[in-house]
DNA sequence: ATGGTTGCTTAGCAA
C-alpha cells in the first residue's frame, strides 16, 4: 500500500501537475493540503476519472485539506469539531481499508510572537487533544500532511538561520514533539536516518536548486503500523519543472 | 539583504 501527503498549494493551479503524478505514482492513498478551494469548486471530476475517490474538507482564498484513494473513504471527521474554531479547513480524518487516516494542515504562524504563531501552538495542542480524545494508540493510524514544523536539525539545510523561523523554532519544535510524543513514529525517519532530506523550499531566493529546504512534511504512524513501513522517499522530482508546488511529495510504501 | 515568488482575488494577505 503506497501512503503519500502532497502540499499541492491550490489544486486548481495545480491540476496540471498533481494528474501526471497520480497516474505515474498511482499512490493508494493521498493525504492532499492547500487545495485552496470549496467542496463545489473542486475539481473532482479529473481526479475521479482516474480511478480516485475523494473526501474533501474546503474552504474559499486558505487552507483545504482532502482525502484521495483508490478504496471506499468512510469521514470520521471534517475539522476538530471540539466545539472550538472549525472555520479554518485544515483536518480531516477518515478510514480507507482498514487505515485511518489523519489529514493536517498546521498553520505556518507567519512570526515568532504574531497572533499567527500563537495559533499555530494552540493548533498544535488540539491536534495533540484530538489524538487523546478520539483515537488510540493500538489502532493503525497515519498522521500526515504539512506540519509546518522541522523536527531536528537534520530536517534543516542551515538550523541556524532557520531556528528564529516559525517553521524551526524550539517551541514550534516542542509542540509538534508533544503531539508525537501521544505515540507516533516518524515513518521516513524510520527509513532514512541521514540528514538533508527536503519536501519544501521557498519559492524565493533560489532555495531549490540551492537546496536551502526543510522537512516540513511528514508521515507519523501509530505503534501496528510501524513493522508495516518498507520504503520511504520524497519526490523531488515534483518540485522541479513548469510551475511546480512549493511542497514535494512525502511517500510511504506499507506492507500488507 | 525585511529582499525574493506564488496564488487568490483583484491590492492585500498568506505562505
Amino acid at each position: 500500500m503506497k501512503v503519500a501527503t502532497w502540499n499541492v498549494n491550490s489544486i486548481r493551479a495545480r491540476l496540471e501537475r498533481v494528474v501526471p503524478w497520480l497516474e505515474a505514482v498511482r499512490p493508494d492513498v493521498l493525504l492532499m493540503q492547500e487545495s485552496k478551494v470549496t467542496d463545489e469548486q473542486f475539481p473532482r471530476e479529473a481526479i475521479e476519472a482516474l480511478g480516485y475517490q475523494l473526501a474533501t474538507h474546503g474552504q474559499r482564498t486558505y487552507n483545504g485539506v482532502a482525502v484521495l484513494a483508490r478504496a471506499p473513504i468512510e469521514v470520521l471527521s471534517r475539522g476538530y469539531a471540539d466545539g472550538g474554531d472549525d472555520s479554518e479547513a485544515r483536518f480531516l480524518d477518515a478510514r480507507v481499508g482498514g487505515v485511518r487516516f489523519l489529514c493536517a494542515y498546521v498553520p505556518n504562524g507567519k512570526e515568532i510572537g504574531s497572533p499567527h504563531w500563537e495559533k499555530k501552538l494552540a493548533w498544535l495542542d488540539r491536534l495533540r487533544g484530538y489524538l487523546e480524545a478520539r483515537c488510540t494508540t493500538a489502532e493503525p493510524i497515519v498522521l500526515g500532511g504539512d506540519l509546518n514544523v522541522a523536527p531536528e536539525a537534520a530536517d534543516v539545510a542551515n538550523p541556524d538561520a532557520w531556528a528564529s523561523s516559525v517553521l524551526f523554532h524550539p517551541e514550534a519544535r516542542e509542540a509538534l514533539a508533544r503531539v508525537t510524543r501521544w505515540g507516533l513514529v516518524d515513518a521516513f525517519r524510520l527509513r532514512h536516518p541521514e540528514p538533508g532530506l527536503y519536501s519544501w523550499w521557498d519559492y524565493r531566493m533560489l532555495a531549490f536548486p540551492k537546496n536551502d529546504g526543510l522537512r516540513i512534511d511528514h508521515l507519523l504512524v501509530t505503534p501496528p503500523v510501524v513493522p508495516r513501513v518498507r520504503e520511504a522517499s520524497i519526490d523531488r522530482n515534483a518540485r522541479k519543472g513548469k510551475q511546480p508546488s512549493d511542497h514535494a511529495p512525502v511517500l510511504l510504501e506499507l506492507d500488507p
